[in-house]
DNA sequence: CAGCATCCAACGGGATACTG
DNA sequence: CAGTATCCCGTTGGATGCTG
């Protein structure tokens, strides 16, 4: 009865694909040191667009992970929060961001080594089309 | 100079994104253990199509995280399996699934929650047309 | 067995325009 | 300001068929 990813239809799967959702991540760590206004969230996230900041924001917001407070003052204002849960996502999402920033000089490595060796499972070696010109 | 994921360009974000791949998480954890054929992966991580395993392990393989090892044996035999920097990834993610199995209650009841205080959000209230009848 | 190639439907997600 | 609504195109990703 344990929750098990490997699951196709598990809930826990449900729950790695929000949180490696690519936005998710970036909107919880903006969040991580205080609330947030919706403006200052779009940004602090540079290339969001509002349609994706609004979308990540309601379904952080609808899996408890964020609260929505609306100020009724002209202009509107709406703050958004981290819950306790989404609190306790914290020391993960920011383990994420170290990660990414720390080994971020070895993956880019590997990745020029890699393509530097793809050339090789080329047919001959030579004219590798590696766009077939489309059509 | 620092690495910045808020940063549009910023490659730190697309490591991000990498683990933030749908898939990326579940093999890391599949290979958590030991090394695995390219078959056992396929059937662990029940859902995923051979398309998807196989440009998901490339994309690892890519940037470092696993090893491709072809044996020269009839039937083929490929292991995949994690590299040092991989492996330096699997506290991470193991705590991604942990966060996710212990959690994963307290998320479903905040769905359930929000979804029943949706209906407030429609026109009348009445007749919600969840799923417009397709077409 | 472990894939690559192709086709195609579905979804994601950006740009734009409009509203309370 | 903080969204919602539409349009629309690119990518995702499943299904199928073929190969070393």
């Amino acid at each position: 009865m344990r929750p098990d990813p490997f699951q196709r239809n598990c809930g826990s799967r449900q729950v790695i694909d929000r949180i490696g959702d690519r936005w998710s991540v970036l909107v919880v760590l903006t969040l991580a040191d205080g609330d947030r206004r919706y403006g200052e969230l779009a940004e602090h996230i540079d290339g969001i667009s509002q349609k994706m900041l609004t979308q990540t924001l309601r379904g952080l917001e609808r899996d408890g992970l964020v609260t929505r407070t609306v100020h009724a003052s002209v202009p509107p204002r709406v703050d958004y929060a981290l819950t306790g849960l989404g609190r306790s996502l914290l020391d993960l999402v920011s383990g994420l961001e170290s990660w990414a920033t720390t080994h971020l000089a070895e993956v880019q490595a590997a990745r020029v080594r890699y393509d530097a060796d793809l050339p090789r499972r080329s047919p001959t070696g030579t004219a590798r089309p590696t766009r077939p010109s489309r059509r």
